[in-house]
DNA sequence: ATAGCCCTCAAGTCCAGACAAAAGGCCGTC
DNA sequence: GACGGCCTTTTGTCTGGACTTGAGGGCTAT
């Protein structure tokens, strides 16, 4: 049976990992590799490659392959739409609407999204409840511009991002995530005592240079995003 | 010239985005694009397969390719370490040692990192500062009964990450994030407000099924971590 | 019915060979 | 000595062909 390139990336890794080839060292070259593998270039080249993406070593023409001085260190983190995170738990989801706007974009979301001035956005606040309990607080803005259809749509049952999705499923954003203290609002919608510390994720969407959505969630005290690498 | 499995996998993007190939819908087959095409199967297939990766399609034997009923969304941060991170902004790094103790681990650090009672550990307090400014906040245990070294190790001139590294630069971790509040030591320690909301990283690393190191890292007021996708 | 077996299909992988592209190094000219 | 341009090395990608693997579907004997 020929050599899988699962065998060959676990055997450098094992290598890199063992020692024997040290961060900062040059590791043999794809056609010497292949060779003492019995392997074709191909196969050694799909090992290395993802070894790169793994941020395990570092590839450059002509240089060759070197093991990374200090290993990469990157965590994927999967953000799955509110309800499914929660039915995956085993809990009971509920949503309700907490309020429903159309208004000229206020300054700093403007500022966010990038948007002209007296641009029109549908502004809606959430909850997603987890068996009753106040789980996440979203805060939403949609740009009536590049999604007028927003205007009409209906929030009452579903929450804006299963119908997002719908409209526009595949698009950028940016992501950002930082901490914040619970306002009056905040506070009451989550249960929580006024100040408290909350993990906020902010995301902006844009489709086609456009933006089509600002996003703030809220968590409950207390909430934790955990990734393994 | 030959086409490219980028412009491929653009192409096939482009059509799932403009709505030709409608979410959950079936995708022609690796044959029948490789002659829409006019490439080798091989080249469809690695494009196909970077979608796959990228949570935009769904892959099974016999089935066929499908797209994404939701596209999985997924971020990846970077988790650099403190030094490098506060040079790329272009500010002056400085490194403190707060404290540094032999200790056995308490109650709470054996249960994270599954420590047998009674294990010794190098309790390390930190501080990261950019441009003067306390940028980070430290708290790590080292697992002697891993890295003995760590007994007589001097972490007064630098930090015990980039110490770690060199003595053991691939590993396993589980990384968690969350918002805590600012307690005395932290306020002072990181020039804030006693209670105010502050991002906080909890890493464990393990190697070869032992967990070496557990580290608590908080940022300072206002930090937040941001990813593309 | 049902458990077990075989066939088929589509993705998954491998190969040997070829050319492309980036990035060093070398050499000659000015 | 400085500046280009050429050569070489190493990774990056494509081809066309083959075999492997896993999952469905259907057939058969119990």
């Amino acid at each position: 049976m020929a050599v899988t390139y699962r065998e060959i990336k676990a055997d450098i890794l094992g290598r890199i990992t063992r020692g024997d080839w040290k961060p900062g060292s040059l590791i043999p070259g794809e056609l010497e590799l292949a060779e003492t593998y019995g392997a074709a270039r191909a196969t050694v080249n799909r090992a290395m490659r993802e070894l790169a993406e793994d941020g395990i070593i570092e590839r450059k023409r002509k240089s060759g392959s070197r093991v990374r001085l200090s290993p990469l260190r990157q965590a994927r983190f999967d953000i799955p739409i509110v309800r499914r995170e929660i039915e995956e738990q085993g809990a009971a989801y509920r949503y309700a609407l907490v309020q429903s706007e159309l208004v000229a974009a206020p300054d700093w979301v403007r500022a966010r999204m990038g948007l002209a001035p007296g641009g029109k956005v549908r502004h809606l606040v959430c909850l997603h409840f987890a068996d009753g309990a106040p789980y996440q607080h979203e805060d939403r803005w949609i740009n009536l511009s590049v999604l007028p259809q927003a205007r009409d749509a209906d929030f009452a049952t579903a929450g804006p991002n299963e119908w997002l999705v719908a409209q526009i499923p595949f698009s950028e954003a940016e992501i950002s995530i930082a901490a914040t203290a619970a306002d009056a609002a905040l506070s009451e919608h989550l249960a929580c005592a006024l100040g408290d510390p909350l993990l906020q994720i902010e995301r902006s969407t844009r489709w086609k240079g456009q933006a089509v959505t600002f996003v703030r969630l809220v968590h409950h005290r207390g909430h934790r995003m955990t990734a393994r690498y």
